[in-house]
DNA sequence: ACCTTTGTTCGGTAATTAACGAACAACTAT
DNA sequence: ATAGTTGTTCGTTAATTACCGAACAAAGGT
């Protein structure tokens, strides 16, 4: 039993940075957050990936809770879980001394 | 030959951001970015890992071009890379647009 | 010269990540 | 009831990541 060095911020803000680590997935957060929702059938025709390959994406965005889907059958809208938003752009802030 | 979607930017950004995806590696950001420098001595006391392991974490970081490591024999003193670190700030800042 | 300190590299293991196409599930609309 | 749309899951493959201890390399001090 060790003396915790690490923080429980800096452990958030690699799980939100991990979830930021690949440019589709910067691609459709930089699109939520412009215009706060989308379907993810506009993606899959946008991105030069399988559907599958986007859903896993998704996927890690949602895991990591930077977003959400709701089901407006059959499709389902995409937007940024505001909350954890929220809470990371305070983080990166905040690492980012501003 | 499609039209490529993914921006120099968003590409850029995750670069970063994947560095800075690890609790360890947000560690050691943080701690340069407050001192502006550190041996890797001292982390290596600091940190539950075993040295091998840190040694791939700064390597990451230097590859991400977020740090770099200057000789100071017998050890190496490691700051933030102050370019590149103004490039990603102003990415992310963009980013989350403020 | 020799030992110590410091950090990288190597070899190995286990887990995770990224990607695809095919199959499947759920729901809509005809 | 059947066909179409939409997105997830499955199975597979390849690459990357994380971690360790041991071995190695470089430099400093004695």
């Amino acid at each position: 039993m060790y003396k915790e060095v690490l923080t429980v911020k800096q452990k958030k803000i690699a799980r939100y940075a991990k979830a930021m680590g690949h440019p589709i997935r910067m691609y459709i957060l930089e699109l939520l957050s412009k215009q706060s929702c989308c379907y993810s059938g506009d993606l899959t025709e946008e991105l030069p990936i399988a559907k599958s390959t986007l859903s896993q994406h998704l996927k890690e965005l949602k895991d990591a809770g930077l977003i959400q889907g709701e089901i407006e059958a059959p499709k389902i809208k995409y937007c940024v879980n505001k909350e954890n938003w929220e809470e990371a752009q305070n983080l990166f802030r905040e690492f980012l001394k501003l």
